[in-house]
DNA sequence: AAGTGGTCTAGACCACCTT
DNA sequence: AGGTGGTCTAGACCACTTA
């Protein structure tokens, strides 16, 4: 048997239905893994044999599993030629961050709809620790508690096809985040675009706080973007 | 041989890469019809020994097409137990027809930025012989145009990822269509929500087409909502 | 013409459900 | 226990590429 596998459990995907895993399963959480890592680069061509070294496997399971990140867009298959990690390029970045600006519509509604005196604390205080972080330049801090405020206000939104839509875009971008990394300007101006969010939320203001987030949103893209032109001009 | 595949050919999601065409790949292709069309109704079983005669092929083909679907969300894959058609129930339904509504924010952006008076005749041209259409009681031919005049926006809308979206929404709830079909009054209305998106498109007036469509898709979605209720309460 | 690598079949195996 | 039906392996086969 094989140890890469060993350790894989049922999570996000697989919601607790006290069945047994199964091994397509484990390789699909595994190559997922993988990719959103950056351990398999976009555009990175995916062997079959080499999987199968690499998770000591037929096959099969294998294929079924390309074939399911395949469907959630994660890996193209060409037929007879098979499976690549899909090409991050920037007008699929542009694409991706657009629909996420759109889905704030909807997510914000919801938040301002549910928010009460706790919410408003609970992530003013999340923000006020991720300053604090930031004096620190402790930028690795900054990136969890980013994590926590966004995920803090989504889980306000009970539309499970937007929560579905913002996990998968959020894997399918989080290797960029790793390969460029953050500087400290941007943490900054991150830090700024959240108040204005939190304000808005707290005034109970919708169309300002989806504005502020769309902002956010845009600024973010633009800040990946330059990447993009940098990779170009070399 | 199998005669049920032979005539499946490269359509929207295989495009034209020139390259022959697999089983697995027409076996999804053969799947997803029978779902969209309804005659594998939401929450049925799929089992792999019925596909198996019923395409006359060995399991993992179809073992692929199914992962791949699953991956898409057309298709529920539970560990040890096998697949079914992803059950459509009310909440679901909701849930897309608001992202859908979220998505025009940026179709119409793109919409009103390249109308032009070319494209301002076209659809106008379409939802007249829509009303054509309707004066005659032919509802068929309605909902013919109404695919062409939706179709014709949505083609303004340069997001790759909206389009994809755009087709697998379309995709998941075509099947209730067939099942409750449209009535005189519902494609009347239609008719009138259609005038007022293409009037504020006329007047280059990105906010009211935008209103004008998500009013368009929630009273669609009102209206099939209210086959759920019939369904309960029987 | 040989090589690489993806695709498919047949059948063994095993998980879960029924009696 | 027996049955149903999903899962996985081994290996043959075949498409596409390189020389």
């Amino acid at each position: 048997m094989n140890a890469m596998l060993a350790d894989i459990e049922s999570t996000a995907d697989s919601p607790a239905t006290g069945l047994r895993s199964t091994t397509y399963h484990r390789v699909r959480q595994a190559i997922l893994a993988d990719i959103v890592s950056g351990r398999f680069a976009p555009g990175a061509r995916l062997k079959i044999a080499e999987l199968c070294k690499r998770y000591d496997l037929s096959p099969m399971p294998i294929r079924e599993a390309l074939q399911q990140l395949q469907g959630e867009g994660f890996v193209i298959i060409a037929p007879n030629r098979g499976a690549s990690v899909r090409p991050i390029d920037r007008a699929f970045v542009s694409d991706i961050y657009e629909v996420r600006g759109a889905l704030y519509t909807i997510i914000y509604r919801d938040v301002i709809a549910t928010a009460d005196v706790a919410f408003d604390e609970a992530i003013t205080s999340i923000q006020e620790r991720f300053d604090e972080r930031l004096r620190e330049n402790d930028l690795a801090g900054c990136q969890e508690l980013n994590n926590q405020l966004h995920a803090a206000i989504d889980a306000r939104c009970t539309n499970a096809e937007v929560a579905r839509l913002r996990t998968r875009y959020a894997n399918m971008t989080s290797s960029l985040r790793d390969i460029f990394g953050y500087n400290v300007a941007r943490v900054q101006e991150i830090s700024e675009e959240h108040w204005r969010i939190i304000e808005a939320i707290r005034d109970r203001d919708l169309d300002r706080a989806v504005c502020a987030a769309q902002d956010h949103v845009r600024r973010a893209f633009e800040n990946i973007s330059q990447y993009f032109d940098d990779a170009k001009a070399e």
